[in-house]
DNA sequence: GTCTATATTTGGATAGAC
DNA sequence: GTCTATCCAAATATAGAC
């Protein structure tokens, strides 16, 4: 072996070190598959031996990665969150109010619909015993400030009510388009109408004051 | 034993039997306590053994009763719906629009708020291999016909977009106060809010036709 | 780090006596 | 209809050799 005279031992070494990156990559691998077999069997048919099958691997060398599935689905977690946050870094924002609530509905909406799976993980949060870490809450509440909380702020909504209205009309659409309409469009369709409601009525109640 | 006269042999006999009767009943207490269980252990969490104890037997013999778990699962299903149904055939119906949507869309909410197994079970679906038998499903269609397609022919409303608007905005109160505020308030405080911002856009939309 | 072997638990379902 | 005794399968996780 080549790294003898480094002394980044097991995975406490710097962050840089050959055998830290190598072990990286491959936490990132058995993620992606993880994914995989989460779309495909469901968030809950998740299994450690199919995991490690499809990683090329068996099951108790996955140990050498995560300590446990519940590692594994926190680190789940944490992933789909950062997902949707550079998702939406990566938008080009229009300044219109009207554009960029509907923009920011449709993100939202078409994310969830992509991958039922990471939809029902990152919200719905239904699997038997997880709960995320702090750390991957933070990671949760990051997402909310940066792709809800600012762009509304930026067109003059801060009523907290009215943000709760926004997420409830989100994931509605969300919900009923996955579990009444998989691989359909039904309430995809709705969604320019439902940005336009709550626009309306978001102005309504500014007017009101 | 007093019924040898009886001719009701087994499950098959008149509906009226001591027999058949005494079946039904224990049925029934079966899928009692079958819901006391998903409300405590959560849906997945239902297994044979634990529901055995709670009514008093050992596990094979509710095989005498329901051919197997699915089945339990599929009467559930039915059962909730049908109540739902009662719920609001026992409701005192305001003939003003803008009331009844409002006692609509609170009767949902706080339905699958009070029971978020339930509502887990009727409008999530994400039981691992469950799907709910076509007589089953009948009932949820009839279900959806009386209280929802039914009321809002009532107050005009009857195009199918706006139906599916209105459940969208019922399950994303109901799934927001479920998963980010269990036991609170936060979301159950925008059903008037939502009932109202529904209508104006409802009768906005006619009035533009 | 990866493996084989295995402990341990759990859960659905069946066989067959009573 | 209910029981005891089991079967069978699946799943997480650990021990210890290499």
């Amino acid at each position: 072996m080549l790294e003898t005279a480094n002394n980044d031992r097991q995975t406490g070494g710097p962050a840089g070190g050959r055998r830290a990156r190598r072990h990286a990559e491959t936490r990132a691998e058995i993620l992606e598959a993880a994914w995989e077999i989460a779309r495909s069997e469901g968030l809950a048919g998740l299994t450690m031996r199919d995991l490690a099958k499809r990683v090329g691997m068996r099951a108790p060398s996955l140990y050498s990665y995560f300590a446990s599935k519940h590692e594994i689905y926190d680190a789940m977690f944490a992933q789909g969150y950062r997902q949707l946050m550079e998702r939406w870094e990566a938008l080009d924002l229009p300044d219109d109010p009207h554009d960029l609530a509907l923009v920011a509905m449709r993100l939202f909406v078409e994310f969830a619909v992509e991958d039922p799976a990471r939809h029902q993980l990152l919200f719905q949060r239904t699997v038997p015993g997880f709960e995320p870490s702090t750390e991957s809450w933070a990671v949760a509440q990051e997402m909310y400030q940066r792709t809800l909380v600012a762009p509304m702020a930026a067109i003059g909504i801060t009523d907290p009510h009215l943000l709760d209205l926004a997420t409830a009309l989100g994931t509605g659409l969300a919900d009923q388009q996955i579990s009444n309409d998989p691989g359909g469009d039904r309430w995809l369709r709705l969604i320019d109408e439902s940005a336009e409601m709550f626009l309306t009525h978001a102005r309504s109640r500014k007017r009101r004051r």
